[in-house]
DNA sequence: AACAGAGGTGTACGGCGTACACCTTTATGA
DNA sequence: TCATAAAGGTGTACGCCGTACACCTCTGTT
């Protein structure tokens, strides 16, 4: 018993054990209750042990987004895209309903993961295709983003952007094999941004306009419930 | 100089007076740096006195927001419905950037207040008053839920409903005095309320089906997407 | 056998929300 | 006029939190 345990203990902590650690307990207990001390004594360690295999209590958070973005399931193959579309945005839709907690995480990241930003270039590449333009499927993705998940326009600040005014520049060469990066691996993210880039000043900043954005997702609304009130729609309970 | 010191500390504090300090105080240093101790400081006054004016953080968080909510304009008289709605909305927005920290904040209350109360109350009005039937803008109202505002379907829950099951159900007449209230202070809540339990075993609990509500905001927009892909819609930038 | 590095530990600091007992001011009404 | 009660501000303390930093202890390599 003793010696068991002692032996369970051996096995050394990891990223991925921590991770799901603080999933399940966050799942068990809520967000809230969700402590650094409290997830270390779970695991039956000390609270700065867990240090040595996440930097902080932001990373963690991170990383269990990630966790839950790989329960996500694929693109079903061969289907139009909006059934494509449809059946991951519900499949989005139970993994969250799985943790409860995910939603309010999600909407309080910063940092955009690779996990996120593959999840991202995925989607995007379903709209793109269905034979969706670039454009459209830019405003489409803003549209959608904060119903389902938490992605709003900063996702191109990050990736592909070079903000910063009070440092010099980064050298024209590392932002260059940035791009090459990014090309390759979220090729989908990618063409609309450069999409997107083309239609403004801006190279590689985000081409967003936020009111736009917002009002265009509104009046796509406001334009189908015109509709439904128009040809008398009911929910037929 | 001591004196008018002295005299302006005199000038009691109030629950206005603390939850405008804390607005301000969170627009300036940013939500995550107001604390009960920093909003004190602010005040001149020790951290403990501002319990005698709010129950605790969490009630200073909802009187914020009351306080944003009363930022946003009225509905513009006399228009059609689509106009008026789109104002409102895009009246709240203004409102939220004017102040980053509220949608966070927003999307953690628990607590409905009466001033949120009031303000969905008035957004269903314009519906019912632009023609809609009680059920479309039962759910017109929750796809525009998270778009613009925190407000979910546990409204019904909290205002209406009387769902715990430990408990003895309220006396009849308690629930009756509670259900006159809404209807005075909430008439279109109340219809569109009424017209739900209808649809639904229930009474006065939630007679909403998330995921159905879910999909219907979805499908909206998915059919929106694809008229503008029918007709090769481009944002002309 | 010596050692380096990875991983677990213990202590400590500065923050947080807020319970509780206390003091001070001010308005009341006898 | 003066006792009194209430309202409002104070001081101390508790138990949480995240995490910096110095340390110890294994384990695999040379």
């Amino acid at each position: 018993m003793t010696q068991l345990a002692e032996a369970a203990r051996r096995v050394p902590l990891n990223r991925d054990r921590v991770l799901q650690a603080a999933v399940t307990l966050a799942d068990e207990v809520g967000i809230e209750s969700l402590s650094m001390r409290r997830l270390a004594q779970e695991l039956g360690v000390v609270p700065m042990a867990l240090y040595k295999h996440i930097a902080n209590k932001e990373e963690l958070l991170d990383g269990m987004v990630d966790t839950i973005v790989g329960e996500i399931d694929p693109p079903v193959p061969g289907a139009p895209w909006k059934t494509v579309v449809r059946l991951r945005v519900l499949s989005a839709r139970r993994a969250l309903l799985r943790h409860p907690w995910a939603r309010p995480v999600i909407e309080t990241r910063t940092n955009t993961t690779p996990a996120v930003l593959g999840y991202m270039d995925s989607f995007v590449g379903m709209f793109l295709a269905g034979g969706f333009s670039e454009d459209l499927t830019h405003h489409v993705m803003h549209a959608l983003g904060s119903r389902m998940w938490g992605f709003t326009q900063e996702v191109f600040d990050d990736s592909a952007g070079n903000g910063a005014k009070d440092q010099p520049r980064i050298a024209a060469e590392a932002q260059a094999a940035m791009a090459r990066h990014m090309a390759q691996s979220y090729p989908n993210l990618f063409r609309i941004a450069m999409a997107a880039a083309h239609d403004d000043q801006s190279v590689v900043g985000n081409g967003c306009d936020d009111q736009f954005e917002f009002e265009f997702a509104l009046d796509l609304l406001l334009d189908g419930f015109e509709r439904l009130h128009e040809q008398n729609w009911t929910s037929g309970g």
